[in-house]
DNA sequence: TAACTCACATAACTATAGTGAAGATTTAGA
DNA sequence: TCTAAATCTTCACTATAGTTATGTGAGTTA
């Protein structure tokens, strides 16, 4: 066990120890499985299983790839946190707005949010991009996946430079981590949502 | 090091650590630290944090939760897996039909999927929903978080009981783990498009 | 060229994760 | 209610994660 730094001690760690411990064990209940059975699978112990259940052992990546495997989930669900989410729903009078352009604005594409708020999973955006609009010059380069659904009109985006023509009905989907960007070489306004999903535990 | 169970080795293990360890050193030369710079804020030795980033350790959930407090990120980051996406866009005359239902049947929902396919993070659906429609009688529950956006018409979605009623610009957003479900107690067909994020790494 | 500095890696040792066996508790059936 | 079986927990020991001290390599300076 190392010695916590007096700079930078991590949040509770018995308290995600906790955490992940009761995730354990919910999810074998929730299979039928007895610990034996587990440990038969995992190849751990009976012991350690038992531990981690309870928060009291420190398991190794190893032991934890272990489990996952032997409960069948990706190791990451270990640490899938739970968000309380506000009101959930965005009505289309209240949006909030994201760039200080409105509806009125000439030339600027408006971003408005359709989420609650920016903390969710999903982060989702209405988005009305005006002929000649073209963000070429500073492309995007986040984390997560992206989805976009055109609603009207027509739009190109670019992912690396490999440019996908878009029109009412078509959407797409990629790494964020592409550098990307969009233009709107058409005659009308291209209205589509835009949805961010980062990878977020 | 636990042995190995001839049933059920997980996937390779080392693999997974050179990945982790891939992780923890981009992300800390993104920054700009030093081994001795993250060794100081996370309280662990430079030599761990050495070996865990060329993958020749196998650290303690602890030092995880450790690393990623020093890279001031969330745990479950260190597990996101690479997704290689093919071709990124879905036509409207090309989609996935997903419950056999076409738009010219009566009475029934339609839904089809906007997305490549369902591998990815995001999962978004395009429906539209007839008058009378109603899901309450098998209630939705998944993992993950749903947002969905009313292109057309009107539909009332219920998490856990409740009703939100949504209307054209209207949006949704809520733990797929909460019972759901939806219902067109209106006049005209509704399209909404649906989005799901798993939490999937 | 030699000496120094910095960043990272290695080796031997200490602390702790994981085990097998035994003990304790819970459950099911008579 | 009692008993046996099933399930889970504890304990002492083994295997390994994490540490401290040292080594290595590259770059800079005099």
């Amino acid at each position: 066990m190392t010695t916590e730094s007096s700079t930078t001690a991590p949040p509770a760690t018995s308290e995600l120890l906790a955490t992940v411990g009761n995730k354990v064990r919910s999810m074998r209940k929730e299979k039928g499985m007895t610990l034996a059975k587990l440990s038969e699978i995992t190849g751990l112990s009976q012991a350690i299983v038992s531990q981690i259940e309870r928060g009291m052992a420190n398991p190794s990546f190893t032991t934890l790839a272990q489990l996952a495997h032997g409960l069948d989930i990706p190791v990451g669900r270990f640490f899938i946190g739970q968000e309380q989410s506000k009101s959930p729903v965005v009505r289309r009078s209240a949006r909030r707005n994201l760039n200080n352009v409105t509806r009125e604005s000439v030339g600027e594409a408006v971003h408005e949010l359709l989420t609650p708020d920016r903390d969710g999973t999903i982060e989702a955006q209405w988005i009305s991009t005006p002929p000649g609009h073209d963000t070429s010059a500073t492309p995007f380069t986040h984390s997560g996946e992206e989805f976009c659904y055109i609603i009207s009109g027509r739009k190109d985006v670019y992912l690396d430079g490999v440019c996908y023509s878009l029109e009412k009905g078509d959407s797409i989907t990629y790494p964020a981590e592409t550098p990307h960007w969009y233009k709107n070489s058409y005659e009308e306004v291209c209205v589509a949502i835009w949805v961010n999903a980062p990878h977020k535990w």
